[in-house]
DNA sequence: CGGAATCAGAACCAAAAGAGTTCTATTTTG
DNA sequence: CAAAATAGAACTCTTTTGGTTCTGATTCCG
């Protein structure tokens, strides 16, 4: 099953939270978990990576917490997946980081198309803000119209 | 990380050894052992899902194998990926199967922009067909093109 | 200055999913 | 009937994921 993690999804969760609190909203471990109803120790976790990707800016001390790095519209879901999950490619052979060697690299014949339909995904998700996921009509009729005229 | 399962790998990569054998050839689990250098135990249990998913037919008894159940221009890799991985769908509120419900589905503000993203991830596997992914610059030019000039 | 609140980072454990093998039918051919 | 092949399920081992806990560092505020 091709699926998002927990983790992603956690993810996702808390920056439209942050999108919706606008660039200068300060939110705490402890408002996010009252908010998002999920585990302090969860919330934690997720924003620490969130944090380490450069999405979100933390303050330490009382009344610290973690804002928005950037604007809202200047944030994609597919940053934030590859900050939780790791890079985004359906086959080991094809990620950014260039990990995967199988051995018939250089003569695989598959090997164009799937780096075709990686980055058509990729930019499926690249296509999508973090202000247009909490405006969901506005945004989704524009992209759902490029999908209809334009199917890859 | 967002990945194929091996299962779904395989069954691309045995899938495409029966459309280079064109829709009368007829291959058996030890010749597509030897083929693929997977183990037969592994090539037995890919084949017999696809057959269970009506991509293939199977011919048992001495002499028996398998052979495309359509023509290989008719048979997409979103068919494949979803016989071998099941529905594909990045969360869980939008599965085909209509399966999963987290409780606030009515309300849940993002929930529109996740069936247009699952829908054009879907869309991207489906316009790939088995016989493009053995002719790989021909298919991949083609859709390169489309994706350049339309992004989602 | 000292304690409380908050983030930082790593280690750890249990549960679930994935990968692969094995075993027992069933069907077909010669 | 025997051999060759698919059909289906069960089972084990490993890896990944989900989640918690613990220790340390930083900042604010009385």
């Amino acid at each position: 099953m091709i699926r998002l993690t927990k983790q992603a999804d956690y993810g996702i969760l808390l920056m439209t939270q942050f999108a919706r609190a606008g660039m200068s909203g300060l939110l705490s471990t402890t408002d996010l978990s009252t908010r998002s109803r999920l585990s302090q120790p969860m919330v934690n976790k997720t924003l620490k990576q969130l944090q380490r990707a450069g999405l979100l800016v933390s303050h330490r001390g009382v009344n610290g917490g973690y804002r928005l790095a950037r604007d809202a519209g200047a944030i994609t879901l597919e940053e934030i997946i590859e900050a939780m999950d790791g890079p985004i490619a359906l086959t080991e052979c094809h990620e950014h980081t260039g990990g995967g060697d199988c051995g018939i690299k250089a003569t695989c014949p598959t090997r164009v198309n799937w780096g075709v339909i990686n980055s058509a995904i990729r930019d499926s998700l690249a296509g999508i803000t973090l202000l247009q996921m909490i405006h969901p009509l506005l945004g989704s009729r524009r992209i759902k119209e490029r999908v209809k005229t334009n199917p890859v």
